[in-house]
DNA sequence: TATAGCTGTTGCCGAAACGGCAGCAACATG
DNA sequence: CATGTTGCTGCCGTTTCGGCAACAGCTATA
């Protein structure tokens, strides 16, 4: 199923990898022919789509403009094949999936095991990295859906929902704040904390909140990593700060507490945005995952709030 | 700036015209040519796209699926194209609207004037038709922007705005009536009334309401001209039933009085919706247009309401 | 019922486009 | 300075595209 020219999927790939040479390998075709097809792009645009560096290829502005013109169609000729198999009864192709690391614990994988085993043959690409490599992420068409802190996103995407949870203090069972209902990041800042680096989006959420106050944090350790930021907390060495998306799993080996974060006596929200590319439509069973994940992440933010109500 | 196969241009062609013979001779290529690229596109998606008859082809469901494929791809090449001249100053191209005669007489004409003035080389086709039509025009992508009676619209059409406007009888200066503010339907049918045949919607509109009533209307005129009906009523020949959208006009040659509509002690409203093929983004000069539209619509219904406000 | 006009399709053939190979100059890296 | 990388370009065989003419099937008209 081929029916379009050959210049478009040749450029595709020489934005994506950057070189010409290196799409050719990919396209398994001589570069030669790869060079020629970029050139007869430019010729028929009327002006040059990359700059030419000893290194490669950088999209120009009009490239830019090309890029997305020939992601739009790309992608739409993914949506039509899966209507055309779907028409035939295959309910199969790939969802790819760009999150940060807050919902590897609990939700993606419970998610993407209840799909699976009611749709063996739609099969999941996840990658994990920080919020605004999401975004860009999806802008560069490398996944379907995105799962971010809800930054302000680029126009050239549509968040399909936002869901807000509790910040809150994970400490350890026998950790003096244990017994309390919520903190407050004062009482917190009295005993070792594990602060996150910038690049996770925590950091952009607590960061202006310590700023406000007058004492500095006491320096324990800095992390990249929420996970290992969860099992240091754990072995009690300090407290860390993260949105609480996993009470199951909690629930399970108690060996840590979730303490709801106060600020100034209001809640300290993180808000979680979903996120796909706004010139797309989605082929069905991509959207059909969408919806549950957007379902199931509004249910986890209502049980949360239930849960968490006199607390407020 | 041909950098698509022939293949879907060809198509697109055979589908508008429902020819191959036809398609060709808007194509400027031999009709032999056509056909192989057809059969050549049937070939790779593995079915048939075109059922053949005697008197040419129509689309199978595959078909229209490719159908909605080729669109989006065509229409963001001109999108695309519009973006790359916009770069470089020229700010040119066609708006194509399809919308419901109550526009004609002064929104339209208003709109695309104010905007000529400003934008020189960007250039109208308006085409008038009933509400069902338009969005049919849309669908088929005939046109970029819809204006018609809001009716519950397919899914692959975006409702971008929708403004409210009262529905209300036009009475020459000398009817009896012509003194009231307001009137109800039932003290209209007293008089011959001018009806809107089938095909027109605000027949549509006020048949339940008149189904509702004891009495049946005395039969007078029926007729599928707006414009027709209006210079019917205005040399007395009966009532006519209309949307407010000619304030102006109306207050210019003061031939004929609009008496907004009542029925069961609230006002009659007629939806006005503006629509947009849903999986599409509209060229810059278009979107401007657009949001003009949208504002101007949105302003003569605040000035309408302010001035009923005291009769509703 | 015969005819004229329409439909899409197919063989044939020249022209255009595509792609592979090998070699070029320019630049970066060691 | 040597080596590896980059993109680009003749050369040439293969594939694709498109035009012409002819064919079969159907419809409407005389």
């Amino acid at each position: 199923m081929r029916f379009h020219s050959p210049a478009i999927q040749y450029f595709h790939a020489v934005r994506r990898t950057g070189s010409i040479r290196a799409a050719a390998r990919t396209l398994n075709v001589a570069s030669s022919a790869v060079s020629r097809q970029i050139l007869k792009l430019e010729q028929e645009v009327g002006s040059p789509l990359f700059e030419r560096t000893a290194r490669g290829l950088t999209l120009t502005t009009v490239g830019e403009m090309l890029a997305r013109h020939v992601m739009n169609v790309l992608q739409d000729l993914d949506r039509f094949r899966a209507d055309v198999a779907s028409l035939s009864g295959a309910w199969h192709g790939n969802v790819s999936i760009a999150c940060i690391e807050s919902l590897t614990e609990s939700v993606l994988p419970d998610l993407i095991a209840a799909h699976r085993s009611r749709a063996r043959r739609v099969s999941f690409t996840t990658e994990v990295m920080g919020s605004s490599d999401v975004l860009e992420a999806l802008r560069r068409g490398e996944a379907d859906i995105g799962i971010a802190i809800a930054l302000r996103h680029p126009p050239d995407l549509r968040q399909v929902a936002l869901k807000r949870f509790r910040l809150g203090a994970l400490v350890a069972r026998e950790h003096p704040l244990a017994r309390r209902k919520t903190v407050t990041l004062e009482q917190c800042l009295a005993f070792p904390v594990i602060q996150a680096l910038p690049e996770l989006s925590i950091y952009h959420l607590l960061q202006p909140l310590i700023a406000q106050l007058s004492e500095t944090p006491e320096p324990a350790i800095q992390a990249n990593s929420i996970d290992l930021m969860r099992e240091l907390a754990a072995r009690g060495v300090g407290i860390a700060f993260q949105t609480q998306l996993g009470i199951i799993r909690l629930s399970r080996d108690a060996q840590l507490v979730f303490l709801p974060l106060d600020n100034a006596g209001s809640p300290v929200w993180s808000d979680l945005g979903i996120y796909v590319r706004a010139e797309r439509t989605l082929p069905a069973f991509t959207e059909s995952f969408l919806q549950e994940l957007i379902r199931e992440l509004g249910e986890r933010e209502r049980r949360e709030n239930e849960a968490y109500r006199h607390t407020a």
